[in-house]
DNA sequence: CAACGTTAGATTGTCGACAATTAATAACGG
DNA sequence: CCGTTATTAATTGTCGACAATCTAACGTTG
């Protein structure tokens, strides 16, 4: 039990709830710690190696950050997302992501936007050898929104964003292995983004980033349809 | 200890740290703690009649609320919003309120505008019996806007704006306790606002609420030049 | 046989004590 | 007198134990 505990003193500095809260986080992004399952205390303090104190913190934080739903004297469940909220979540994107765009455009350095360039290149690369679904979408597609929202310089849009909304976006697509049926599509709205960006153009920007989530938020509505038809 | 421990047994199911986490929320927002201050666990928990324990759990929520900043090994301090968070949170709420009033003029029931309507009618009231400054924007303002994000019958829009920007805003009103200066012209963008809703124009909806807070964020934003030219 | 109440088990909530780290103060030397 | 170091005090981090609550299995009874 202690040598788990000292094992990371050296280089770790941070404290053990904080290192547990990061290991049940990308757990349960990840799809380790299935949606909807039940958390239980002294399980996961024996998984981990650590006394119910810290964990609780953790469990605590994981639920400020609405990775856990808990209910008092019962216990907590991982968040499962459910169609209609992830559909949701689309909306806020469009909404937050749109303006992060417009600010991208006002504050993004030059450097940035080329990096930013650099960036889709590499996927376009990778994404010819690799017959273009399964890298792209995964981790490659956040990437670039990632920097986007950096590139707006405004850190209280990228705490909700990053902190909050692309865990789930992530653990969604960890779940259903999901990945864009129009990666040619948004190859192309990708750059014309960018080129918005470039130019300088807010409004061109934010509208442009609108309809691409706007489109691929439809996309992924007409398949989980037609998913749905499928099993009933 | 124990007393106040099981005064409220009866009516209130919710757990001790829930409570306390709670009360903190609120002394936080209100400046009962001031920003800026440092947190002493044995301090608060001597003065909330609780151990350490809860406490830590209370104080790791409003972490993730992001209402306390903690560093490891050395304590927590509540957040202070400076001038450009504060410039911040207005872009935030502008697209993400933008997006709830585009959907709550799809959303909204017939009810709950007239609801809405009724509560600006009542504003107008007790504006003009006060004279039109202190009641209104400090809490009424938010009512107005609290109402419509809660007609966009968005879970996770909700979440965000209710249960993250909001405390922000009220404890920076509190902080300097500001109201708006221009509450004649508010009355009127909040009337056209819900005119738009009740049209069910989705387009204009949105587009008015956003330069109803773009106008408030300029607003604030010169009047806190004005005040830092004053004392440099 | 079904529905209810009871009891046993497990889980969550709370507490106090101890270890580790940081800060504050005092002592020392230049 | 100032800077540095050592010691002390206070605060944070962690743990194990006990109390309160919920869940589920079991037996009882109509």
């Amino acid at each position: 039990m202690s040598d788990v505990q000292y094992a990371y003193e050296e280089s770790e500095t941070r404290t053990l709830a904080d290192r547990v809260f990061e290991q049940i986080q990308t757990a349960i992004v990840k799809g380790h710690i299935p949606p909807g399952s039940k958390i239980t205390e002294p399980g996961l303090a024996k998984k981990y190696g650590i006394s119910r104190g810290p964990l609780r913190e953790a469990i605590r934080r994981l639920e400020g950050r609405r990775l856990i739903k808990r209910t008092p004297h019962v216990g907590a469940r991982v968040v499962s997302l459910s169609f209609e909220e992830l559909l949701e979540i689309y909306d806020v994107r469009e909404a937050m992501e749109g303006m992060a765009c417009r600010l991208a455009a006002r504050n993004m350095t030059q450097e940035e936007i080329d990096s930013l360039r650099a960036l889709l290149a590499h996927h376009e690369e990778t994404a010819e050898l690799q017959e273009g679904v399964a890298y792209y979408q995964k981790e490659g597609d956040l990437d670039f929104h990632f920097r986007i929202v950096l590139g707006s310089k405004n850190e209280k849009l990228t705490e909700l964003l990053c902190g909050e909304l692309y865990h789930l976006v992530r653990m969604y697509r960890y779940q259903f292995s999901a990945s864009s049926s129009r990666p040619k599509r948004a190859f192309e709205e990708h750059h014309r983004i960018v080129d918005a960006i470039e130019q300088r153009d807010e409004e061109l920007a934010e509208m442009l980033m609108r309809r691409h989530i706007s489109a691929s938020r439809k996309n992924v509505e007409q398949r989980l349809r037609e998913f749905q038809a499928e099993q009933p």
